[in-house]
Formats: C-alpha cells, structure tokens, sequence
DNA sequence: AGCACGCCGACT
DNA sequence: GTCGGCGTGCTC
C-alpha cells in the first residue's frame, strides 16, 4: 500500500511513501501521520491511498512512521477548500492545508462534552420592519440550501441585532454559527452580548494569537460539531465546521478581512462564499458600507440585498456635516470653525477626535497659501518631495514615476510659494496645546501603540470612557469609535490620499466618512467636521444626504470605465533584489513572460523608498476570470532568478 | 521552511 | 591551522 503526503513546508506539492502493514487500516486521506522527510522526521498529512506505486522511477519511498489522527481532523470540504484557495490566491498546498489543520502532531482532538446546554435568552423589544422582514425572508429559506445575503443598511439600523438572533435560532437547533469581525479587540461588546445570550460555554472567542489550550479546545469542539456560535476574526473561516448552518460577516466592507500579510493569502468574503456553499448554509454580509465587490454581486443577483432603512428607537440622529477650509485665520493646521467647534465641546467636557487622513505621505508638498498639494501635471496624483544625491531635491510622483521640479504654481488659487508636509500627529498636538492649553490631549497612532506604555493604549482606553478631551488620531483611530464616547469628529486633511497608487483610496475615504457619520449619528448633537483644501476632489453629497449607495454607484461607474476591480482582477508581482540592475531585468523577464497572457499590464512601480538596501518594484496585472488560473499558477510557479524574491499578491489591497 | 554541504574571512 | 558566516540545493 502507497500513500501521498503534504508537509508543513512551503512545497507545492506531494510525496510517495510506503505503507507498513501494520498501518495500512489507519491511512486515510485527511489524517496525520509522522514521516522521515529530508533528514528529520516530521507531521505531514495523507492526501491520497492507493494500492499501486505512482512515484517517479528511481526514487526509494520511504515508509510511514506512525499514523496521528484516529479520523480525519477535518470535514470532507478539507481538500475543496484547498484546492478552493490555490486556485483563487495560489500559494504552495503545504501551507494552504496546514493553516486549515494544526501542523503539531500532539495536538490531538479532544472528545466532545458528554451534554450540551442551550438555553436562548432573545430580548423582547419591538423589532423595526426592516429587520421583521429579514428575519421572514431567512427564515423561510429551505435548510441545507446556500443562500448570501447582504444586509445593507446606515448604523444603528439593528443589522447586528438580526444577525444575532439567527444565530441564536441556529444555536437553539443545535447547528453551528460563525460571525466573523474585523477586529476582535474592538468586538468586546457584542461578545459579552452573544454571551450573554447564549450562554458563556456556546460561545467561542477564536482569533489567531489565543492560547493553545483554548485553541485544542475550540478546534476540537468545532470539528465534533458541538453545537455553538464562534465569534471570530477572519481565521475563524478556516475552522473545521462539522455542521455550519449560518455564517455571518460583520462589516463586510473592512480592510481586514484580506490576508495578504502570512501565507496562505485569501478573502473571506470570496472564502466564505464557497465555504458556506459546500455546507449549504446561510451566509450573511452586514455592513453599512460594503465593498465594490459585494456591490456588483448585489447587482448581478449573485447575492439577495436587504435594505435596512428604519432606526432602530431611540436613534433617529443625523449628525451635523461641515465641510470648511484646512487652515483658518488663527491656525496653518485648523480651520476657524473647527477651533470654534473644539472649545464648545471642552465647555460641555465631552470628547473630540482629530483624523490624519495621509497615510505614506509625510513628504507631501503642499500651497502655503490655501494647502492644496501639488499634483502630477501627468496623471494628477499628489506629488511627493524627494532628495536623492543623483537628482537633488525634486518632486516625484509616487503612481506614474513622472519628476518635477520644485517650481509650483497653485492650481487653485495660482500662489507660488509650497511648503513640505512635516510631522505627524505630534505637530497637530504641539499646535492644539497652543489653543487650549488646559486640554487633556492624547495620541493615538501606529506609533504610539507599538509599545504597551504608549499613549495609543490609554487613547484607546479615553475613547470608551471619555477620560480625554482630545484625541489626535490617524485612520486606524476611526476604526475604534465603535461604543465611544465622541461627539466631536474632524477629518484634518481630507482629499490628501484619493489620489494615491490605491485604485481603492477614494472607496477607503468614503467607507471612513461614513463610518465616523456612521458613528455620530447614534449621538443626539453629532458632529463631524471636514477640513479639505480641494472640495470638489471628493463628491459629498451623497455622505450629507447620508446615502452610501449613491457614493457607491459613482464609484462603480469609475472602476469599469478604468477597468478596475470588481470588473477585472489584479495579481501584484512584487519584487525584490540588492541590486537595482538585477531587479530591472528580473522584472523585465516576468512582464516578457506574463503580459501576452493578461488583460493589461502596469508597472514596474516603484515602491518604498529608493535608497533601502532592498529594491523593491512592482507590476500589476490585469486578467479575468478566463484567463485567471492560467497567469496565476505560471507566476506561482516562475523561478526568480537567483538573489531575487518575488511575492505574487492574488486580489491586492496594498499598494505601498 | 529546515537542514546540510560548501567555500571564504578573522581568530586561538 | 579551524570556527563560523550565509549562499545554494534538496526533501518521496
């Protein structure tokens, strides 16, 4: 007896080993064993038994050593969904089915509880019509049958509460439910309310960096199909769900939910999709600003919408808008009205919180005279300054290459004198001391929560219970309003970043302005403040009148005309050397090799900056559906040659 | 990814 | 003389 093996490594494929006697009735496809492998002995996994040897000739096999799992640890999805994600993202199968299933070969299953206890609490208040509707339309779905649907609709419309109550009704039939969260930090929340509902023991907290007990635990309990309702960051897609009857993704419209950091890369809302097909369950997207993607599947009636229209009691707010110029007569930095707006709210002793929309533009250039940034004359992206010893002090622009001198003329209002953009969140905060020096005044950026001391952690903390006055903030802080206690929001540098390499930074910026309005509409005197020198660089009405899906058809209309996402699909080819000769002619191979086989080809792009010791470029391919297995599995499988590195980005969302 | 083999620099 | 740097190649 034969067996084919994948191991923990990051090959792309099998091995051939022998099968002892003694072994042959444990060997299953989808179970553990220990091999010799190369020189040591480690835990792979059988993919596949078989009577005759199919190895290459003059290859010795080896023989099994022992065999892990008395069953397979996962479902009989487990290979599907491998193959699911090495065609959509690619990647070598030995990481991809090891992130499914733990690699160690002492983590064995633990035995299912010998009872379970469910009792449902649903609280009784009066359900709006918009969720009376939802809740008749998913009920009436036949079990066992996949259907998606986005629950689409402002905040506070009661989506959350919808979902929770199906999941309770799944929980009360002893099926399985995930709810999935962009940040588990930022969900505390709603998982004491999930537990409080359904009790502590059901409900299982699953993110990436929790203990190992509690992982086995979960894994284990899931895996048994142990009736529960798993609240999880994106991971918790890659359980082994025995009988999954509702998954549900909270704020589908988050960055979050892409892996592009860690092997093996994916989606969750691509992943769920075929997930939650496999399983013929019922997949819920919620969100109040999804994405382009879930926007076009909505209309192409790949996903049944339902609109969430009416407030749930009690938050009937529309926040107050106002769009102002980014400096005023007393400030470079805050306009009149926005100074005016932070001395009511320290008066009322209530929290406001200041927004850095630039995110890799600390060299901006921008008009002294009304902030405007210089764009490039080419392709009108916003100009960074750079100063290289080869070319000196220039302006340089980050999306198409193109350099220009440091000689600019306002295109707004033809000043001539540009000033660099310096600092970060510490400038903003040195200048609100100078106004209101008996201000609590707090950072919260990446930098200030690298470290457990910083000041981000207290911010955090100053969010929640109010315990600052103001709150200096880059994007990620807009990302933690959800239960703060802010009545007072500002975008400082508004247009700043919608004209980044980022195809996706004017859907970013709209899905932030509507999530702070978002955020203030559940306040009886919201208020939210836009500071941008360019008003026309971004339509607002559609965020005053407070309809996401107005901003999001214009958005739509844009990416097809540009062929952009949802209406093609990108694979970024990233690529690294020491030497820039070498990078060039790497990349020059690669586009030789790829373009006749894609739509369209951009780059080479540089990225970060030019003086690293790494040289970094990039080319982004253009492709559709047709010709996406094809071009994706040739890159996955191109050898660089030697002393460069390549990462292949399926679907990208950085382009940085 | 590991792990070993292999070929050049600065130590007792 | 050799200890160890990491560049290169292989895993049934």
């Amino acid at each position: 007896m034969y067996c084919k093996v994948v191991f923990d490594v990051p090959l792309d494929r099998d091995f051939d080993y022998a099968v002892p006697v003694a072994l042959a009735d444990k060997i299953m496809p989808g179970v553990r064993v220990t091999a010799p492998f190369g020189r040591v002995l480690t835990g792979g996994m059988v993919v596949s038994v078989s009577e005759v040897c199919t190895a290459p000739e003059g290859i010795k096999l080896k023989e099994i050593a022992s065999v892990v799992d008395k069953r397979p640890l996962f479902g009989s999805d487990l290979f599907p969904l491998m193959r699911f994600m090495k065609a959509n993202w690619g990647g070598p199968i030995g990481q991809i089915l090891f992130a499914l299933v733990p690699p160690q070969p002492y983590f064995k299953l633990e035995n299912p509880p010998s009872s379970v206890h469910i009792a449902v609490q649903t609280p009784s208040f009066k359900l709006t019509s918009s969720q009376e509707n939802a809740l008749k339309t998913i009920r009436s779905f036949a079990a066992y049958e996949f259907h998606p649907v986005l629950l689409n609709g402002p905040a506070y419309t009661g989506k959350t509460e919808t979902v929770l109550r199906l999941a309770g009704e799944v929980l009360a039939g002893y099926g399985q439910a995930l709810i999935t969260v962009p940040d588990i930090a930022a969900a505390r929340q709603f998982i004491a309310e999930a537990e409080a509902r359904f009790g502590t023991e059901n409900v299982y907290c699953w993110h990436s960096r929790m203990l190992l007990s509690k992982k086995k635990k979960y894994f284990s309990a899931v895996s048994n199909g142990v009736p529960c309702v798993v609240i999880s960051t994106r991971s918790g897609a890659l359980l082994p769900f025995k009988n999954l009857r509702l998954a549900a993704v909270l704020d589908e419209g988050d960055e979050h939910y892409k892996q592009e950091e860690n092997k093996p890369y994916y989606h969750l809302r691509d992943l769920l999709m075929f997930r939650a097909q496999m399983h013929g369950a019922v997949l819920l997207f919620s969100s109040q600003t999804p994405s382009m993607e879930m926007l076009k599947w909505v209309e192409e009636g790949k996903i049944l919408q339902l609109p969430f229209t009416q407030p749930v009691p009690g938050h009937h707010f529309n926040p107050q808008i106002k769009i102002t110029n980014k400096k005023g007569e007393r400030s470079k930095y805050l306009s009149d009205f926005l100074l005016a707006q932070l001395a009511e709210n320290l008066n009322r002793k209530e929290t406001a919180l200041l927004i850095l929309n630039r995110r890799g533009y600390s060299n901006a250039y921008y008009c002294l005279n009304c902030g405007s940034y210089a764009k490039c004359k080419k392709c009108g992206a916003i100009l960074a300054r750079e100063n290289t010893p080869e070319h000196g002090d220039r302006l340089i622009c980050k999306k198409c290459g193109h350099a220009e001198s440091l000689q600019q003329e306002c295109p707004l209002c033809h000043n001539l004198i540009f000033k660099s953009r310096g600092g970060g969140t510490q400038k903003i905060v040195t200048e609100l001391a100078k106004f209101f020096p008996k201000a609590r005044l707090l950072r919260l950026d990446s930098d200030t929560l690298k470290t457990k001391s910083g000041q981000g952690f207290e911010a955090l903390g100053a969010l929640k219970s109010g315990q600052a006055d103001i709150i200096v903030g880059t994007r990620l802080a807009s990302g933690a309003l959800r239960g703060a206690k802010v009545t007072l929001a500002a975008v400082l540098d508004a247009e700043l970043e919608l004209d980044g390499p980022d195809f996706r930074a004017s859907e970013k910026y709209g899905q932030m302005l509507f999530d702070l309005r978002g955020h203030l509409s559940g306040l009886a005197d919201g208020r939210l403040i836009i500071q941008a020198a360019d008003k026309e660089a971004y339509d607002y009405a559609p965020l005053l009148a407070g309809d996401y899906s107005a901003a999001a058809e214009t958005e739509l209309a844009l990416r097809e005309s540009f062929l952009y996402p949802p209406f093609v699909r990108l694979i970024k080819v990233l690529i690294k050397a020491k030497e820039t000769d070498l990078l060039h002619a790497e990349t020059a191979r690669i586009k030789r090799m790829a373009a006749p086989l894609a739509l369209d080809t951009l780059g080479p792009v540089w990225c970060a900056k030019k003086t690293d010791t790494l040289k970094k470029q990039y080319l982004l391919f253009k492709t559709d559906d047709r010709r996406w297995l094809d071009l994706l599995a040739k890159l996955d499988s191109w050898t660089p040659a030697k002393k460069v590195t390549l990462k292949i980005a399926a679907d990208p969302y950085d382009f940085y």
